[in-house]
DNA sequence: GTCCTGATAGACT
DNA sequence: GTCTATCAGGACC
């Protein structure tokens, strides 16, 4: 899988923030745990502009133990604990901009199986992996992969597959940041048009 | 729609 | 040490 999906070149992150977050859709996160590889298709993604963004972690460059990837170069993994849940983002943006993508949905691409193991309980296969948290339940993405590189195994991301080379792009006011002021209205919410696995 | 769960970082005393 | 908000999800109505 690794040779037919390698990951995606340093090149590929070097992109504005919003440029990048529709560059991510389509594209392939990988996940390798101890039971196996699962892939998934990016569905849905939400861009998060560091200093200038008041629903960012990072706005006003905030700099903590848990920002700090962030303040590091692109293409790694920042992940952030919600409740009971773990979020992946990309990192996104030049050393010392503290911007970031979150991934809020992923459609199952490689070993639904796993994916469906580790998400017993759920009704439909939408509920699998459309959401946040949800997804990388299902790919086993936990804190452990806080900073890691999004370049080598276990945890990557690969080129869009044929199949998801042409989709229609929407974009949205982001979710659940009520509380930001007028930066809760930015259309930073990107999806492809008429995918099942949106989060909302 | 409402309510409850409950990990972690960050702010505060 | 203690308090509290959080880029949700699930169960319920």
């Amino acid at each position: 899988m690794i040779k037919l999906h390698p990951p995606l070149p340093t090149s590929f992150y070097e992109k504005q923030t919003l440029d990048l977050a529709q560059a991510l859709l389509g594209c392939v996160l990988w996940k390798e745990t101890e039971e196996g590889l699962a892939g998934g298709i990016i569905v849905e993604t939400e861009a998060y502009k560091g200093p200038e963004d008041r629903a960012a972690h990072s706005y006003n460059n905030r700099r903590t133990k848990r920002t700090e990837v962030m303040f590091g170069p692109s293409g790694n993994a920042y992940m952030y604990t919600m409740h009971t849940h773990n979020l992946f983002n990309v990192v996104s943006g030049p050393i010392d901009k503290p911007e970031a993508i979150l991934v809020r949905g992923i459609e199952p691409y490689y070993n639904q199986e796993l994916m469906r193991k580790r998400r017993p309980n759920v009704k439909t296969p939408y509920q699998m992996t459309n959401g946040p948290g949800k997804l990388t339940k299902a790919l086993g993405i936990t804190l452990q992969d806080y900073g890691h590189t999004l370049k080598e195994p276990p945890l990557w991301i690969s080129h869009k597959p044929k199949e998801f080379m042409s989709f229609s792009i929407k974009s949205g006011p982001r979710i659940g940041i009520d509380n930001s002021g007028a930066a809760k209205d930015y259309p930073w919410r990107f999806w492809i048009d008429n995918n099942k696995y949106i989060s909302r």
